[in-house]
RNA sequence: GCCCGGGUGACGAAAUGGCAACCGUAGAGGACUCAAAAUCCUCCGCUCGCAAGGGCUUGUGGGUUCGACUCCCACCCCGGGCACCA
């Protein structure tokens, strides 16, 4: 199976579609011709969403509708683009055969209790009126609108990805992945190693039997470095729910800080705020008193919302301290290398070394780095690494502290508060809660709403759907409502893959028969915008359809490469508003589609990179088609010749070779260096030969090929024959001490006494052997000649 | 700040330890044409030279090697991801 992200019916195709769909089909291409396996290249439609309701609005039409259009113009489009899907196994996931699953699979999730409904802080998105899941905030802004989105706390249904986070983290070591996509997961899960730490505290209003503040760190080392502690302004708010008397400056903080949109919060950044809270807590080795303050720099949701504070050996706290003159402890002696070994011959930068570790052991400057520790009574002498082993052990020893890992990844906000999705199959009644619906009665249908707007109330459209809403409750029977939010459009997406194995079945998602015949998918292709996102979601489904019992493997994707990016010809990223978008129709009209399709996979590399289109290139291509064409259409000749035979032979193993590796654009230089070659020789080709050559062009070049040799694409893959590939004799390149002197012609099996003679022979070598014999010499049969003289 | 990827002609790029710049674009000159387009031929990394030929060149500096775009170390720059994540 040929995996490439299916499409959002957006109504038009762009240059960007072309380059995913045209240029993969031509791997499709090269596999059926080879025909060493049945070949999969399925298409569908990512349908639900939210632009085609604004789009719907806009155009006076329904989301049903507009979508539908959208779906039927884009088949014509793609259809047009001769890319060879297999159309029969279409999905789309709008269809209610389709979300019926969708549905089923969150059940399966809920009765795994991998998917639940709990209050947190989510990001709301003021524009779209919708909750959004962490993953689509970038910069504090709304993935989709760039809206700056708010922190509200809202009731919201989740996936428990972080359910998975180890399993997310450790099982892309065994992907076929790049390593650009492995790290943005790696970053994006942020696993992290370290201890939590209990303080026993002492806050004004609340009892101090039993009042333990939980800090995580990864420094256990610097532990006795920690001159006071911070609370994130969120673990502030829940103290004061549970009574701590606080000064009015403080409450006037937390509430400050409490209502910044995360957004203004970073751009604070820099400069750091906060407040003495008035607690304290005691040192869990020293049984020290140390200051508890407030400040916004700790979230509050990560770790357990505090740390302890050691100013000497982190940047943060070190700033923190300094505005308001806290003590700073330095723990860690730096080490040897950062001082001059060299006694009085110190230089200047080595005096300045010395300087920097007076600064660090005065306290007076951060120090981030290793060392051993000082200042930390027994563990004095310790290097920090098995620093932090020790103290974490002598704190699990006293019940003070544990081992302890933290990520960054947080659980999937599913629901959405839009229209245009897959309804969620739950059922809330007033006396049993949330219910699910039977799996007998799936689909639950999206009902038809003439006002499907977004409310302002923070409830979905689908609270106005008046019968629709009024169920029984399947549990005690009573009247119920539905849950009338709806699923984010990345659950759809997070396993259409695997309804192409099956796509018809009534009965199950898809028969395991065909899930083992074409799972997991063996290469996919995509976009690096879904790198921490869509691949994130797709690899938790998976996980959880496998942990369920319902999938014999854990991972979906076994080798994902990213497509490259092509830009506009001012080299920025293609948008309207820049006005530097090409319009694929237009290039299609002047050139025609196979040169479209072959120019996009003759710019450069498929994978991973950004190429500006150049509006001139294209001419390279069409050039080169034309000239197929006129070869195509001479008489055939009756008599090969060698030469040309050698080149196709040659070209064929090239081109085989790099199709596979999606190296087209190597591939295309070989096809036009082949008929370079046919053209200058004058020959011409015999009738088989014409057809060969023909056959490697096809994959690149759909249209013209079927159009010169009817049938072309169900012919069989020409072969190479590597005896033929061998000449009788190679030129060598011949260097002297490594510089090239000159070039030599020999059998390609010579020995050395032969290339050395021959290479005397030749006048452009011989001036520098005047000395004598060379000193060593360096000959790689068919490769090259060194002497060493 | 941390992590990942990258830096080669005017441009897209090729070469992953063995002739740097294949293939294509742009450019220059020429043929055909009333002219343009299309097509064809020649030149085309920089530099010295009439030429033969020489010198230099893969971000910078060092190293390993007979030999480095390729491997190692340090630094600079560009793109991307994460980001007061403790």
């Amino acid at each position: 199976m040929l995996l490439v992200e299916f499409p959002y019916p957006s109504g038009d195709l762009h240059i960007g579609h072309w380059y995913t769909f045209a240029v993969s089909d031509i791997l499709a291409r090269y596999l059926r011709m080879k025909g060493e396996y049945e070949i999969m290249y399925p298409i569908g439609f990512d349908a639900f969403g939210l632009p085609a309701e604004n789009a719907a609005i806009k155009h006076g039409t329904t989301p049903a509708n507009w979508t539908e259009t959208n779906v039927e113009r884009m088949t014509q489009q793609l259809k047009n683009m001769h890319a060879s899907f297999d159309w029969d196994r279409l999905v789309n996931t709008s269809h209610p055969d389709y979300y019926r699953w969708t549905q089923w699979i969150f059940l399966k999730l809920f009765e795994q209790k991998l998917a639940y409904r709990a209050s947190t802080i989510v990001n709301w998105c003021p524009k779209d009126k919708t909750v959004l899941a962490n993953e689509q905030v970038t910069d504090g802004c709304c993935e989709r609108c760039d809206s700056p989105v708010e922190q509200r706390e809202l009731e919201q249904w989740m996936f428990k990805t972080t359910a998975f986070a180890d399993a997310l983290a450790d099982d892309l070591e065994d992907l076929d992945w790049t390593e650009t996509i492995k790290s943005a997961q790696r970053n994006w899960i942020g696993r992290s190693t370290g201890a939590l730490i209990k303080w026993p505290l002492r806050v004004p209003g609340i009892k101090d039997e039993e009042n333990i503040l939980e800090t995580f760190t990864t420094r256990a080392d610097t532990l006795f470095g920690a001159t006071f502690l911070v609370i994130s302004p969120e673990l502030g708010k829940k103290w004061l729910s549970t009574g701590w008397d606080a000064p009015n400056h403080v409450r006037a903080y937390i509430e400050e800080a409490l209502g910044k949109r995360e957004l203004d919060r970073l751009e604070g950044g820099k400069e750091k705020t906060g407040v003495d809270s008035g607690a304290s807590a005691v040192h869990p080795l020293t049984g020290e008193t140390v200051p508890v303050w407030v400040a916004d720099y700790v979230l509050g949701s990560y770790g357990t919302g505090a740390i302890m504070a050691v100013p000497a050996h982190d940047q943060r706290d070190y700033e923190f301290a300094n505005k308001f003159n806290i003590p700073v402890t330095c723990v860690i002696d730096p080490p040897e290398s950062l001082v001059a070994q060299l006694g009085d011959t110190l230089s200047d930068a080595q005096r300045q070394t010395q300087n920097q570790r007076e600064s660090i052991l005065a306290g007076k400057a951060v120090y981030e780095g290793d060392g051993n520790l000082i200042n930390s009574e027994a563990f004095n002498g310790l290097n920090a690494k098995d620093a932090v082993k020790s103290i974490t052990k002598a704190l699990k020893e006293k019940g003070m502290g544990r081992s302890e890992t933290q990520y960054k990844l947080r659980d999937w906000v599913l629901s959405r508060q839009r229209y245009w999705g897959c309804p969620i199959p739950m059922i809330k009644c007033p006396s049993c809660g949330y219910v699910p619906v039977s799996k007998d009665d799936l689909p639950v249908k999206l009902p038809a709403l003439e006002d499907f707007k977004p409310a302002n109330d923070g409830r979905s459209p689908l609270a106005k759907a008046g019968d629709w809403l009024k169920v029984k409750c399947p549990t005690c029977g009573e009247p119920a409502e539905r849950e009338t939010d709806t699923m984010d459009t990345f659950v759809d997406s997070s396993w259409y893959f695997l309804r192409y194995a099956d796509p018809k079945n009534a009965k199950k998602f898809a028969d395991p028969k065909h899930l083992k015949e074409w799972m997991p998918v063996p290469l996919y292709i995509g976009g690096p915008e879904h790198n921490t996102m869509h691949l994130l979601y797709a690899r938790f489904i998976t996980k959880a359809l496998h942990a369920g019992g319902h999938l014999s493997f854990n991972e979906p994707f076994t080798t994902r490469r990213n497509h490259s990016v092509i830009l506009g010809a001012d080299g920025n990223r293609m948008s309207k508003s820049r006005g530097n978008v090409v319009d694929p129709d237009h290039e299609v009209k002047t050139y025609g589609a196979d040169t479209v399709r072959m120019y996009l996979a003759f710019m450069g590399p498929y994978s991973d990179q950004t190429m500006p289109w150049d509006p001139n290139g294209i001419t390279g291509v069409h050039r080169f088609l034309k000239r197929v064409r006129a070869l195509y259409e001479k008489e055939p000749v009756s008599e090969e010749d060698p030469d040309v035979e050698r080149a196709l032979h040659a070209a064929t193993k090239k081109v085989s070779a790099d199709i596979p590796e999606l190296k087209y654009n190597t591939a295309i230089s070989e096809l036009m260096k082949t008929l370079n070659l046919i053209e200058e020789h004058n020959s011409g080709l015999t009738k088989k030969q014409r057809g060969r050559f023909l056959a490697i062009v096809a994959p690149f070049a759909p249209e013209l090929s079927e159009e010169l040799q009817k049938g072309i694409h169900d012919e069989s893959w020409p072969e190479y024959d590597e005896n033929i590939l061998k000449t009788s004799t190679v030129e060598i390149p011949v260097q002297v001490n490594g510089i090239l002197r000159g070039h030599i012609t020999l059998a390609p099996d010579a020995g050395e006494a032969e290339a050395v003679f021959a290479a005397k022979q030749d006048a452009g070598v011989e001036r520098y052997l005047a000395e004598g014999e060379p000193r060593k010499v360096i000959y790689k049969p068919g490769k090259l000649l060194n002497l060493v003289v």
